[in-house]
DNA sequence: AACCTTTGCGCAAACCTTTGCACTATTTTA
DNA sequence: TAAAATAGTGCAAAGGTTTGCGCAAAGGTT
């Protein structure tokens, strides 16, 4: 079989059949104005030939590509692709396939990315902003075309955009009295970048909570880093020489927390009796490193598909008021943090 | 801005400069026919309109979609994630999208992906194996029809179809090599099922490893599981049990020598003094966890560009000889199995 | 002055599908 | 028996793009 003639189109059954094309259509989609003898003949060689309707064609008609586009920060965490995987399953159920996109956590990529899913013409776009990103112009065209777009995780423009964020600052709350619960009293935090709401949230969370708890909010106990492994690690050093060190960190994320871990046991103190770590997010791996890491499990999942499920509802009234899904998480116990 | 007018088209282009189509195609082709006048004019205009060409349209005219379907066991593990990302990479270079499907593992669910991507028009394949195909038919009318298709890691029809896999037998062997080297005398090996040739190749270069080493092979250190963690966490059970218990353990892959070191620590005994442990693929958290996990690391990333530059050759001639790439791994030691 | 070449552009077909409308037989109704 | 209704099909347009071919006007050659 040569080239260019992979996939056999209603012409070809037309052809074989003596009739016309449209009778052809209307018989694969049984209009009532064809025969049924006529049908039956057409849908029998359909099936022998294998013949499925060119959505190239199809798109073209009713203007629907039935592609999302989905732009992440980066492909191999757990995390993102785990929601992938929940995107996909509503997806596939609704006959959508996702065409995906990472940022690499740079604007730069990430404005890229959207332009080029949309020359695809997907339907719309379902996003997770980049670390960098703190403009956010590059949406301003879907929003105003009433593109169907919904974020996840790290969100902008809640009043115009559907979003489904974790209940952050109830996460954190928790991280820090299961802390003070423990008995633990010089509580640190090691924040990411500032411009992101998990990030505010979370700090919101721990302030809280120290609060709550009656314990007093010590600067010197709330660090930034980028995120990075590097950054994280440092941020720990400085931590750890403090003149009074802190008896529990918390880190924004299992990355940073696995740092953490790592600089703590370099330095010879232990895990918790020194020093109590929790994470957030809960990767895989959180079960496995020694000790087993207290985190907030994210229903990775579940976000996926309510990302999905609030995109569609989005393709079917583009113009309905934006909800925000928050998604409540579980502080997980493990060894980490119990002493 | 109402539904369906969210781009604009050559034919607007048209009306509004009031030339035909075809010369605004042309110019913005730069075709020598039209002049430099109208040219200019036209490539302002779509430039302000901020005109891109109709994929659909292209697909159509050109029978090519620029997708490329990718199918693999899972998108939650590192291992897959991280292959397409490289993928990704190298579509991206071409200007091609890729379109992802997961197999879950299920050959069911693998037929069908296969069936959706071709139906969609992606203009060839990618596809990792799940666990279940011993059956290889729904590859034949790609394969027949001479529609580009490429194998990693799992694979099949090796005479037909171009693949990219590491060099497994090698890579047993350098483990076997180094337990032997390290004064360990009876190594067991946890393999997976007999059909995938990962599983066959790993086991062919534990016996030959073994044999290098002037060690006799024992049938009781050889155990097959599905390479779930329930099973790999049984099998190991097994090994400890015997009267006389291996003193090294390798996986067939991480997920069940982590397994394995869970095991191994629930019935109090000492990695690597009792029982030393290798794993597989290299994992992100094998350096986590406690000891550090001595493992084979995968160059996934090139994996993932190889598979993808095998794809685009295939693209440009789809009737060459089908190569297959041997890739190498690098055995990266840690405590986990010196002593 | 009569013819040929070049320049610059438009027409229409092709890719594939759906669907409103028109058309031809056949059957029903008055 | 003539008129009207019905059943069963085909034609053509639309959606967006490229491209072979045709065509007109302008310029150039004897």
């Amino acid at each position: 079989m040569e080239k260019g003639k992979r996939h056999i189109s209603l012409k070809d059954l037309a052809q074989e059949l003596g009739v016309s094309i449209s009778t052809v259509s209307r018989a694969l989609n049984n209009h009532p104005d064809i025969s049924p003898n006529v049908t039956r003949k057409v849908q029998k060689l359909a099936a022998e030939m294998n013949y499925s309707p060119n959505p190239l064609a199809m798109g073209l008609l009713k203007q629907a590509t039935r592609m999302i586009g989905v732009i992440v920060p980066d492909l191999v965490t757990h995390f993102y692709s785990s929601i992938i995987s929940g995107i996909e399953h509503i997806a596939e159920e609704k006959g959508y396939y996702i065409l995906i996109a990472s940022s690499n956590e740079s604007l730069k990529k990430e404005i890229k990315a959207v332009e080029n899913l949309m020359k695809t013409r997907v339907e719309g776009l379902i996003v997770c902003l980049s670390q960098e990103t703190k403009t956010y112009e590059h949406f301003d065209r879907l929003i105003n075309n009433h593109i169907p777009l919904v974020f996840f995780d790290r969100v902008c423009r809640i009043d115009k955009v559907p979003s489904v964020v974790v209940d952050n600052v109830d996460a954190a709350q928790k991280i820090t009295s299961h802390f003070c619960k423990n008995g633990f009293q010089r509580i640190a935090y090691i924040a990411g970048p500032d411009h992101l709401n998990i990030s505010q949230q979370r700090t919101q969370g721990y302030l809280s909570g120290l609060k709550k708890c009656g314990l007093e909010f010590r600067s010197e106990l709330l660090v930034k880093c980028n995120m990075s492994t590097l950054d994280a690690t440092k941020v720990t050093a400085a931590l750890l020489e403090l003149s009074i060190r802190p008896d529990a960190i918390f880190g924004i994320n299992d990355t940073v927390a696995f740092a953490a871990m790592k600089e703590i046991k370099r330095r010879g103190l232990r895990i918790p009796e020194d020093v109590a770590l929790v994470g957030f997010t809960d990767e895989f791996h959180s079960t496995v490193v020694d000790p087993a890491l207290t985190s907030i499990t994210h229903p990775t999942f579940e976000i996926g598909q309510e990302a999905a499920r609030l995109f569609f509802s989005r393709i079917e009234n583009p113009d309905a008021e934006p909800i925000q899904k928050v998604l409540k998480t579980k502080l997980v116990i493990r060894k980490s943090s119990v002493r």
